[in-house]
RNA sequence: UCCCCUGUAGCUCAGCUGGUAGAGCGGGUGGCUGUUAACCACCAAGUCGUUGGUUCGAGUCCAGCCGGGGGAGCCA
């Protein structure tokens, strides 16, 4: 390691038998202990969730100077040998000969004290919060489920599509949407019955952020056979909960020739895989989360991998929940949707692991759900964990152009608003399927964090956009 | 949008049936040649979210407003 180029922390803590050495790390201070003639502190930067220990001896008098400007939270640059440690806590540690505060942090003004604090409190710190060991380790693990999500989908043939931010399709019905305009908004052109005039509007008519990119994807699956969307989606829903966001990141994968059977197959296997992948890649800062944020963390997550996940119907689950003895506040009845506490008590007490519901009754999914032969339930699936709930919702699409046109009218809306989605059962039609899973979900469901603001890194939620 | 809880030092909280505030941590100073939730001693720090009301007197009771949290619905 060449003394001026700094080392990665991470990497400096993975030399097995460190010789006698120079070497440079840099990062801003966590901590730091004081002797009469010893001076240890604690440098992050980031590589992970472990600190390198510097310590300085008996220092002279520039250096101590120096020492004295070293608070937590300052950015440092120190230079030494790295050398095993004597003391308990870590294998290697710096014997620092030279150090150089790069940007102090008053210690009576700066905001992350050397304690534990609430997740609350570093929820309006959102731009000092990467600093603590918890939203470094959320960040790494995001990225790290991001990476294998990718891998995932690109090693079996599945193409990549960026479909648009900005729709102009307003018809899907999977929420309240944010509208996008350049009109002003304290005086917009008005048509002749007194409504805005959209015409006058940037696109000529109304336009709004994303909800899903599913429509755009099944275009894709309908050519490339295999493709998945990774991107931000918008839903305007004043939900105030731990688990929803007004903007969050959703992927998407839609697959031609596929049945609601090979849906399944593909999201059980692309949950087992990115959590596979997550447990060894992350191991120090899963083992962070299961000791710090939730206890038995890492031997569920391993259950999950290991284990095939139960499927059964609605019908099936609402027999289950009926033969259960337990009064729900909501009673269930075939027909009616899932409650909250029916999908908690399906995952938790009954089956105990992630469930796969299928077959729901058509009047309470989307209408392009693929209607079953008995007329009365669509191909939906859901995927339901403990604690969160569904992580995941998918089907396999209505590929029988008059089934679809009928089931469009019956849920109210307008065949003419989805000419081109209709398109692709006039032409070449073919069975196809998709879900869509929260990435965020996904990240709590991992990580065992309560709430869904604290796993994405600039939270977007009803009057909260700070940062 | 509905229901519940909450807002007191930098942070986390205590403050009973109303009599103008306290702890731990953090910070400062001093001590300690190996610390690692460091330790020991001392010190500083709060117009008790906000507006109004009840009262001789309000952190404490009441109302409105603002902020935070949890649950429900909607969903991912």
């Amino acid at each position: 390691m060449n003394p001026t180029t700094p080392t990665r922390v991470r990497d400096l803590l993975a030399t097995q038998q460190p010789v006698t050495q120079l070497v440079t790390a840099q990062g801003w201070v966590r901590t730091k202990r004081d002797a009469k003639h010893l001076c240890f502190f604690e440098v992050n930067d980031g590589s992970c969730l472990s600190n390198i220990q510097v310590v300085f001896e008996n220092p002279d008098e520039p250096i101590a100077a120096e020492l004295a400007r070293v608070q937590t939270g300052a950015s440092v640059r120190v230079t030494g040998t790295l050398e095993p440690s004597p003391a308990k806590g870590q294998t290697v540690e710096i014997h620092g000969t030279a150090v150089e505060v790069i940007g102090e942090a008053p210690a009576d003004s700066y905001p992350l004290q050397k304690k534990r604090h609430s997740f609350e409190y570093l929820r309006e710190i959102a731009h000092l919060r990467p600093r603590t060991n918890t939203f470094g380790a959320v960040a790494r693990v995001r990225n790290r489920l991001s990476f294998a999500i990718h891998r995932f989908f690109q090693e079996r043939d599945f193409f990549y599509v960026h479909t648009p931010i900005i729709t102009a399709s307003d018809a899907e019905g999977a929420g309240e949407l944010f509208r996008v305009t350049t009109l002003p908004a304290d005086n917009p052109p008005v048509a002749e019955d007194g409504s805005v005039d959209f015409r006058r509007d940037f696109f000529g008519k109304p336009a709004f952020l994303t909800v899903s990119g599913q429509l755009n994807a099944e275009i894709y699956a309908c050519a490339l056979e295999r493709v998945y969307t990774f991107g931000p989606t918008f839903r305007a829903e004043n939900s105030n909960t731990t688990r929803h966001l007004a903007e969050f990141w959703m992927i998407e994968p839609e697959v031609a020739f596929c049945d609601i059977d090979g849906n399944m197959d593909l999201a059980e296997d692309f949950l087992k895989f990115v959590l596979r992948d997550l447990l060894s890649g992350c191991a120090e800062d899963m083992a962070f989360f299961d000791t710090r944020i939730q206890s038995g963390l890492i031997e569920t997550l391993q259950k999950v991998v290991e284990t095939p996940f139960r499927r059964i119907t609605y019908t099936e689950a609402v027999d289950a929940l009926t033969g259960s003895g337990r009064t729900f506040e909501f009673p269930v009845s075939w027909g009616s949707d899932l409650q909250s506490e029916h999908e908690k008590f399906l995952t938790e007490e009954i089956y105990g692991g992630p469930v796969i519901v299928t077959g729901y009754p058509k009047e309470i999914k989307a209408f392009y759900m693929k209607l079953n032969d008995d007329g009365k339930t669509v191909r939906g699936m859901d995927v339901l964990v403990p604690r969160l709930g569904e992580i995941i919702g998918g089907s396999e699409r209505e590929a029988d152009l008059a089934t679809l046109e009928r089931r469009i009218d019956e849920s109210g809306l307008h065949r003419e608003d989805y000419w081109w989605y209709l398109d692709l059962r006039r032409y070449g039609s073919v069975p196809h399927s998709g879900f869509g899973l929260g990435f965020e979900r996904l990240i709590q469901y991992a990580t065992g964090m309560q709430n869904i603001r604290d796993v994405i890194p600039f939270p977007r939620a009803v009057k909260s956009a700070e940062f």
